[in-house]
DNA sequence: TCATTTCCGGAAAGAAATTCGGCAAAAGGA
DNA sequence: TCCTTTTGCCGAATTTCTTTCCGGAAATGA
């Protein structure tokens, strides 16, 4: 911290700033979003009716996003985690992008700078199925190359912005 | 399907199965976990008590791992994302490997095939931090290299197995 | 200094989670 | 096959949590 001002962050939708109880808030709903509201203002200071307006507060405002279950990819049936790499030529935000979004072993799509234009994170039941599934992409239009990276053992898969409290950044954001 | 016999999927810790209830509960839970077990068991066809049996033991199993909030990475002060690729020597689930987990920054960390050996997902205020981040990376011993694919806009950020029904395998897994 | 706004806490009302039989279907034995 | 046991569901009751409401304190601004 520069000063005993507080740190606050504009919110991406209101002008709302996001202060250090949010934060925490936050930080126990990344955690686990089943806690009661009197349980989480027990931690951070708050009554429950505190808590309860300022999570509502951020939910409309979007800077929660949404609340969901996260599901044990073993025990769903896709135990097979890949990074694939995708060299295509004119994909600028084309909707032939778009059409990876349609499978459903892609989880995550990512337009990135670099030797590839999209970044996908599959998952699948097993190899052969990640062998379909890159086929698949290989027939898309434009389509020069995938480069798959398979993934072993994952060792962290954090709930985004875990450490909401932590890391709060020091340097302001761009506005806009 | 191959018969009109349920396809069903051995849990990872207890012996239970995971039915079509379950999937169809798992699928409302990762799209949405703030509804109420009665909103569910319209929608799956069971009763809240029912539904909420379901959800309890699919917890204890480890099925469903969590709950947790999603956070807009804006509102939060991280807009900035890349994945990071890290080659290494001698890093064979080392602890020198699990030195990344203690950066806040890192998002996931994911030991890999191909010509590197981890793949890092990396958020951060922005550019500068980045730069910092991969600076201190660089410091750790056995560090080779690293390449660094910046993401400039993310289509899709499924939570995990967003299409739990449609997506169920028809492969079985292998035992254990 | 006073008016206005913002935000909190306690209490109350409303809604949801959780518990509790009872029942029916399925599973397992003899 | 018949009986027993288990499993899993439902409706109702109970407990707990969420949500609303309102008075008051602190901050903000003129």
């Amino acid at each position: 911290m520069k000063s005993n001002k507080e740190t606050v962050q504009k919110n991406s939708s209101s002008g709302r700033p996001v202060d250090a109880f949010d934060r925490r808030i936050l930080g126990e709903l990344v955690r686990n979003a089943r806690q009661t509201y009197a349980e989480i203002g027990t931690k951070v200071g708050l009554s429950a009716p505190a808590v309860h307006d300022r999570v509502k507060r951020m939910i409309a405002s979007g800077t929660i996003s949404s609340t969901n279950a996260a599901i044990d990819p073993m025990a769903v049936g896709k135990p097979f985690l890949a990074f694939v790499h995708v060299d295509a030529s004119g994909w600028g935000k084309s909707e032939r992008m778009m059409k990876l979004r349609d499978f459903p072993e892609v989880e995550e799509l990512h337009s990135v700078t670099g030797d590839c234009c999209v970044i996908l994170k599959v998952r699948t039941a097993n190899a052969d199925a990640m062998e379909r599934f890159l086929a698949q992409v290989y027939a898309l239009p434009g389509v020069r190359a995938t480069r798959s990276y398979v993934v072993l053992t994952t060792y962290l898969d954090r709930p985004v912005q875990a450490e909401v409290t932590e890391t709060w950044p020091d340097v302001p954001l761009p506005v806009g």
